[in-house]
DNA sequence: GTAAGCATGTAACTTGTTACATGATTAG
DNA sequence: CTAATCATGTAACAAGTTACATGCTTAC
């Protein structure tokens, strides 16, 4: 449902296609979704079919015609209404946890491993949002910018927990059972 | 994916009814994931199929008839070899998120109340993860403790996080466009 | 008596991904 | 000549939720 709701707050700034939205998305706000076309698409058709947008076919030389989406006043208005709603409870939900979880399996080098990705893919992310926060557009927008915030404050707790978690399996602390980690 | 596998290592650990393995997940793992029985039953019968697991009809009195699933030598053997794989990367992806990404179209008593909406509902995921940490279960098995310790880290995260929201929008710090937060 | 807990399940629906098809231009 | 970028779309599939149906027991 809140990929809806993006396409639409998107395009409550400017009109724009399918493919511009998508790439926009994946490229400043990676943290917050990706969407395939295959997701980008059927969501345009249906908010047209509703009547919560528009289309405009530009013909191109060269390229592909385009269609470009605007935004209707009762687009603005469903947009304006799920804003205020209060927003759904979500999960922690990684893959990477359950595979901790059940790290007992492993042998310590194999949870080692998989500690060591994990960190260099939160580090990855970490470099993409500082890469975006650096952009003018980025800066432009400050409740933009406040999302990237909020995303690496979580990842660099992530990964203060990973380093945490990294010394206490070389210290050998995480046996079958195994104590670990004081309460704060 | 990763339901399937939790089923499949919660069975890794003693035999269990599709009743029961839910309401474990939900009790001490809902930071992981909540799943209904629409999504734990099919999971059972389809481990079954593939020979994943056994299955057990226990009569009760009084009560409806059980069916307790086992885990198999095969169902171990996929197990252990997911458990090997890399994880999947995912996203932060929260519907509060995007709402505060187009907060420039709420007056400033929304947003706050947006952002106390969210704080409370962190505090009560502390609460619920501090008061699972305290049972015998989650003390007994130190990876379950590790990763009630990483949803704790990642929750008082964003819980410093929203402090500092809250504080810039009650000095009015963030207007149309706006700067904001010192970077660290 | 009524709500909650035990216990299982299915059908309809939602939301999304992956993989495919099409086809032109530009940069290396 | 090959890959990337622009640009649109669909079909098959995956994974899950919600809501329903059933039915018994125990605690308030």
């Amino acid at each position: 449902m809140s990929h809806r709701y993006l396409v639409l707050g998107l395009l409550s700034e400017r009109p724009m296609t399918g493919y511009e939205i998508r790439k926009r998305v994946c490229e400043t706000m990676s943290m917050i979704a990706s969407p395939s076309y295959g997701a980008v698409y059927p969501i345009l058709h249906r908010l047209l079919r509703e009547g919560a947008v528009t289309m405009d076919v530009v013909e191109q030389e060269g390229r592909p015609a385009k269609k470009v989406y605007a935004i209707t006043e009762s687009g603005r208005d469903d947009f304006a209404t799920w804003l205020r709603k209060p927003a759904a409870a979500d999960q922690v939900r990684r893959e990477f946890l359950v595979k901790v979880l059940f790290a007992r399996d492993l042998d310590p080098e194999e949870l080692t491993a998989h500690l060591r990705d994990r960190q260099a893919e939160v580090e990855g992310q970490i470099a993409v949002l500082e890469a975006v926060c650096s952009e003018p557009e980025a800066q432009a927008n400050g409740y933009h910018a406040l999302v990237i915030d909020y995303a690496l404050a979580l990842y660099r707790a992530e990964l203060c927990w990973l380093d945490r978690v990294a010394q206490a399996v070389r210290a050998g602390e995480l046996l079958q059972d195994a104590l670990l980690l004081d309460p704060d």
